[in-house]
DNA sequence: ATAGGGTTAG
């Protein structure tokens, strides 16, 4: 024990003036005028130590002490939280050399046995975290058999406090009479750590309650986004005529929120009004404002918000956070301004909402005024601000955030390194994805996740394989992110075998999933495979779901079964732009233009805003009618639209002049825009000039396809079929020798299908199929039953 | 024991 300074030099005599003597030197300098109360019961007990009688030598005198101390140490926690402001309120600065004192006063006594002498000095060695002597007290409490139920419940949630679960544990197990409080602690501190099974283990063992311990487990499954399993806990503790209170109900309203259970948060909150809970509860209103916006009534929510008497920070975020949900970012922003005091959460979720709804750019400028405003960004607003850049593939902003989340020490933060994953693939920036990944010490599905995602999205599935069949845990998602890797790289056939290996797995396959799937099935034209994920999106009571239709719909157009295609699209609920798109390109791509055509018009009488993909599949559906008139009307209408035509719809409109024979409109069509057009367009010029046996035309659009292209097979080809359609045989085998000079071959067509799961190509001429003979020899068979 | 915002798959 250290020797106490408790005597200043001069002791001051009692008087009015000395009340407001400096209590130690740092204060001295200090205005005489002290701005809190809390610091004159420090005083009065100096003065006490300094002048009065020498120090307790009973038990009873020194519990007295020992009690005033305590809650002298009470005030001190209380005003080291403005020891930052202040720094002679710290803790240090004059209240644990007291507290010295008295320990050794009390040993000397032999009175640290007594029970409320052991717990005082417990606690006050724990607010100046003295661990070390706060467990030597606690040991000496239990030695002297003086270790109460709360002594061990302080020991329990110190434990806890510090993190240390398993002392908090062994502790807990070894107490000879287990607290309902606790038994709460324990509870919670599980829940916390995403223990929910030994949680749940805990709770079903208690045979105490109280209204903190269920409400802990009610917390506890919200939390842990088990919100279905916070009812029953509700239930049991009405049957136990537990009675909720203000935190109970917060919580139950947030689980009912959770889980979408919107009626029953209705019964709650009429529960809540008869047993007259929250009359003037601030967290309750808020919480019901943001029920409200959940259940889809904004005015509701705006209500709450209007009648509240008192309002804080979070009530003002949830206002904006209405405002956002109705989609008015504008009127959202108008909140933030008028708002009394922000914080980092209002900056967050405004932040937040422009991500989601797009608006990346704006996001970020915001991310900007935060920090001017002198907010310090959080974990969720690292998240959303690295998102947006992922989008914006802005490399240098994401890198900056980066380095912003580093000094902050929230780059190690699962959301944050999962973002950061995300943002560097998006910015082709794999390695340093793989190092960020490498950093973590703990990793989760998600990180695993994203990387593998982020490696899918660079095309690189080699990497997203391996790291797939190496990760500990696999959700859906992991296999989500690999079917629909696979299909986002056109590795169809891995896809659908992905999606077996998911299905064997015991997964069950989602919308995401299955819309992949559709995909492959799609571009496969695997339409046995696609009837077959159809019967399941119907046995999973899904096919009403807007995104399952669509890509049936497309599904079945691209395997050329336009009957089911057309069932499925009509008898749609619910149809939207993308929907409508897939059905006018099914139509037109399998011959129906005028069907197509007349399903466009449907879809403008019905107010759906066509997009650039809609007009590509009505030039096209044009194109193949030969209907040029038509194809000039709708090109002039996209842009009307103010949608800018993009090099496939000039491709196309080049298609509809030069099949129409227009080819000096059509050669003119492509010198305009010839710079941002790729090779096809005057592929395309090229071969309706050997159609039209045009050899002027033919020679310039080949030798501007030479140009663009050095490589270009396909434009040696038609050069070559444009000189023959002439009749300039010579030009054309000099084309072909020119070709073969500069070591290109025309890429092999190929046709493939489906047999058992394998698929089989037939390629035109090298390459024969393994069976080919004996595939021929039925062939013929087959065509003799015909012909006779 | 507590209200407001967040990451990966289409």
């Amino acid at each position: 024990m250290r020797a106490v300074r408790t005597r200043r030099p001069r002791p001051p005599r009692p008087s009015p003036e000395l009340a407001k003597a400096p209590i130690s030197p740092t204060t001295r300098s200090k205005p005489e005028e002290d701005p809190s109360p809390l610091t004159l019961p420090i005083k009065a007990f100096k003065l006490r130590l300094a002048n009065g009688p020498p120090l307790a030598s009973t038990a009873k005198d020194f519990k007295t002490y020992s009690e005033t101390c305590a809650s002298l140490l009470r005030l001190c926690r209380a005003m080291s939280a403005t020891s930052t402001t202040m720094p002679s309120y710290a803790p240090s600065s004059g209240c644990l050399p007291l507290v010295l004192s008295l320990h050794a006063h009390a040993f000397r006594s032999g009175l640290t046995a007594d029970r409320s002498v052991a717990s005082n000095l417990l606690t006050a060695y724990a607010a100046f975290t003295r661990a070390a002597d706060r467990d030597q007290a606690f040991r000496d409490c239990v030695a002297a058999d003086a270790a109460s139920s709360f002594t061990y419940d302080f020991m329990v949630s110190e434990h806890v406090k510090a993190g240390d679960i398993a002392s908090a544990r062994r502790l807990f197990y070894g107490m000879p009479e287990k607290s309902v409080v606790s038994y709460t602690t324990m509870v919670d501190a599980l829940m916390k750590r995403g223990s929910v099974r030994d949680a749940v283990e805990l709770y079903e063992r208690c045979p105490l309650h109280s209204v903190a311990f269920f409400t802990a487990m009610i917390s506890g499954f919200v939390r842990n986004e088990l919100h279905k399993d916070a009812f029953p806990v509700f239930r049991k503790m009405l049957t136990c005529s537990v009675r909720p209170n203000v935190v109970t109900l917060i919580c139950v309203i947030k689980a009912c929120v959770g889980a979408g259970e919107f009626d029953l948060a209705m019964g709650v909150v009429g529960l809540a009004v008869k047993c007259n809970l929250f009359e003037k509860s601030i967290e309750v209103h808020n919480s019901l404002i943001t029920l409200y916006l959940r259940m889809g009534d904004a005015a509701a929510a705006h209500r709450v918000f209007d009648d509240m008497e008192v309002r804080d920070v979070v009530s003002w975020t949830a206002l904006l956070d209405v405002y956002a949900d109705l989609g008015d970012l504008y009127g959202a922003r108008r909140v933030l301004d008028a708002m009394p005091a922000r914080n980092e959460v209002s900056w967050g979720t405004l932040i937040a909402r422009h991500e989601q709804k797009g608006d990346t750019a704006e996001a970020l400028k915001l991310y900007s005024q935060m920090l001017a405003d002198g907010c310090r960004p959080n974990i969720s607003c690292f998240s959303s601000v690295l998102s947006a850049c992922a989008t914006l593939q802005d490399l240098r902003g994401g890198t900056r955030i980066h380095a912003n989340a580093l000094k902050m020490g929230s780059s190690t933060n699962l959301f944050v390194s999962s973002s950061l994953i995300d943002m560097y693939c998006k910015c082709k920036q794999c390695t340093y994805a793989q190092r960020v990944f490498n950093s973590l010490p703990e990793k989760n599905t998600v990180c695993w996740n994203s990387l593998i995602s982020g490696y899918s999205w660079n095309g690189k599935m080699v990497e997203a394989e391996g790291l797939f069949n190496k990760m500990p845990a696999r959700n859906s998602v992991s296999w989500n992110t690999m079917i629909s890797g696979y299909a986002e790289n056109r590795r169809f056939g891995d896809a659908l075998n992905y999606f077996y290996a998911m299905l064997a797995s015991g997964h069950i396959p989602g919308e995401i999933t299955l819309s992949s799937v559709l995909l492959a099935c799609a571009n496969l034209c695997s339409l046995e495979m696609g009837r077959m994920v159809h019967a399941e999106i119907v046995k999973l009571g899904i096919e009403d779901n807007i995104f399952m239709g669509t890509a049936l719909s497309d599904m079945y157009a691209k395997s050329g079964d336009l009957d089911s295609s057309r069932r499925v699209f009509y008898q749609m609920p619910e149809k939207n732009n993308i929907t409508w798109t897939a059905m006018v390109q099914g139509l037109a791509e399998n011959g129906f233009a005028e069907e197509s055509i007349s399903l466009f018009e449907d879809m403008i009488e019905n107010g759906i805003a066509p997009n650039e993909h809609t007009f590509l599949a009505i030039l096209f559906a044009c194109s193949h009618c030969g209907l040029v008139e038509q194809a000039i009307h709708y090109f002039e209408t996209m842009q009307a639209h103010g949608i800018p035509p993009k090099s496939k719809h000039y491709t196309c409109m080049v298609d509809v002049l030069a099949r129409a024979g227009c080819l000096p409109e059509a050669e003119e069509l492509l010198m305009k825009v010839s710079s941002e057009l790729d090779t096809s367009s005057w592929s395309s010029l090229l071969s309706a000039c050997s159609t039209y046996r045009n050899k002027e035309i033919g020679e310039r659009a080949a030798k501007k396809l030479h140009e663009l292209e050095k490589d270009n097979t396909a434009g040696y080809v038609l050069l070559s079929n444009m000189y023959a359609s002439c009749g300039k045989w010579k030009d054309a085998a000099e084309t072909r020798i020119l070709m073969q000079g500069a070591s290109l071959k025309k890429d092999a067509g190929c046709s493939w299908l489906q047999l058992r799961g394998q698929y089989h190509a037939f390629f035109s001429w090298k390459e024969k199929h393994p069976l080919s003979l004996e595939i021929y020899e039925i062939l013929d068979l087959l065509m003799l039953e015909l012909t006779t």
